[in-house]
DNA sequence: TCTGGGGTCCTAGGACCC
DNA sequence: TCTGGGGTCCTAGGACCC
């Protein structure tokens, strides 16, 4: 069986935010940096080298490090660099799959003869990032999506590490549990309650076994993962199938007249965003947290798809209000909302053919053309003119 | 140890339809 | 009158990821 040279790169950049810190003031090279204050959004390595971990609170995260350097985010700044890094992605690989902000696949393989083995782009990217947005990263590679992920992780900080074809297995079963993929605490303490430690031990269980304790779906998983099993491909062209804005309050009781001008504005925030990007939402999903930290979330899926800040507000307005007692009862400490069951945006370009010669301004509404297409349509523009084609829009978004 | 903001996917029950 | 199997959609909760 002839195996196929390892050809996925999984490219992560190495304590992102925290490093575009260090990058923008030289003052902060060398020292602990912990960006966010109420939680670690991000630790530089010195700083995680205390003990300071991503998500921990702010106050415990001080205790650990007092040296450290505390930064608010600068969210703007680090879309930039993302930008910029996943332009030396897309001319580094034909398919570029993105995770996160600072994460994603790349797919090289029938590279070879043209720009090198996978290791020489994996270095040369490494060096590119460098000089040109001047950021860490490491690069894991694999013949798997799953093993290049787990490669770079092992990698961490600042490094480079092929998992050649055939060593999967050696290199993959004396790894702690953890470190597979769908693995939190909970189901690591499951594993490890069965006396499973490693992800060996997990590869020496029957898929049958894992699928009673975990469940089908991640029993299977895990199994296969264990085997290194992971036949997805890398594709690009995800589209995002939900969007969620939410407010941390706190931990005083807020008054009704707060959490309704919080909805207002996390209604109206969400509603552009998805005008921006040309989609409508059907369903509705709001989210509470309460005193305790426990979590409810209440939704109402809409006949018709909608891009309206009213209606999307006015569903969110009824959610809460059907929540009244349990926000009484339990008292409230985050609240959002998230829109759900995405679809692409109707677009609706009206063309008005004018007599010869002639011009006329028209007086067309959006709630016109609304009360026409119906709450779905989304109006970009009403073209006028003989070519409507070359005509500019005269409505804004 | 005290908890931010943005997401994904899975499970399970109930309604409803054929 | 009582009953089966299969499918889809909606709602709510939960685990997990960065």
């Amino acid at each position: 069986m002839s195996q196929p040279e390892p050809g996925i790169l999984h490219a992560d950049l190495d304590a992102f935010y925290a490093s575009v810190e260090q990058r923008d003031d030289p003052r902060l090279r060398g020292r602990p940096v912990i960006v966010g204050a109420g939680v670690v959004l991000a630790a530089s390595y010195e700083a995680k080298a205390c003990g300071v971990r991503t998500a921990m609170g702010g106050a415990h995260a001080r205790r650990l490090c007092p040296r450290a350097v505390v930064v608010p985010p600068r969210m703007a700044e680090y879309a930039n660099a993302s930008k910029a890094v996943f332009r030396i992605f897309e001319r580094t690989a034909p398919v570029v799959e993105g995770l996160s902000i600072d994460e994603a696949f790349l797919d090289v393989r029938r590279l070879g003869r043209i720009t090198g083995a996978p290791f020489d782009i994996a270095l040369r990217l490494r060096e590119e990032v460098r000089a040109e947005v001047r950021l860490p990263i490491t690069v894991g590679v694999a013949r798997t999506k799953f093993l290049a992920k787990v490669a770079s992780a092992v990698a961490k900080p600042d490094g480079l590490l092929v998992v050649p074809a055939g060593g999967e297995l050696d290199f993959l079963h004396p790894l702690p549990v953890e470190r597979l993929w769908g693995v939190g605490h909970v189901t690591a303490r499951k594993l490890h309650a069965a006396g499973l430690s490693t992800v060996g031990d997990v590869a020496r269980v029957p898929e049958a076994a894992l699928v009673a304790q975990l469940g089908p779906a991640a029993g299977r998983r895990l199994h296969a993962l264990a085997h290194n099993r992971d036949p997805r491909r890398v594709t690009s062209g995800h589209r995002r199938r939900s969007i969620g804005s939410q407010r941390a309050l706190g931990r005083s009781p807020a008054a009704w007249t707060d959490l309704d001008a919080h909805l207002v504005a996390i209604a109206d925030r969400l509603a552009r965003r998805l005008r921006a990007a040309d989609r409508v939402c059907r369903t509705v999903v709001l989210r509470l947290r309460f005193a305790d930290y426990s979590r409810a979330t209440r939704s109402h899926t809409l006949a018709e798809a909608t891009v309206e800040t009213r209606e999307i507000l006015g569903t969110a307005r009824r959610l809460l209000g059907a929540s009244r007692a349990m926000v009484d009862a339990r008292g409230i400490t985050l609240i959002g909302v998230a829109l759900g069951n995405l679809s692409d945006g109707a677009c609706v370009q009206l063309s008005l053919p004018l007599e010869r010669d002639r011009s006329r301004s028209l007086d067309v509404t959006l709630d016109d053309i609304r009360d026409r297409f119906g709450s779905g349509a989304v109006v970009r523009g009403v073209l006028v003119g003989r070519d409507p084609g070359l005509s500019p829009p005269l409505l804004p978004d």
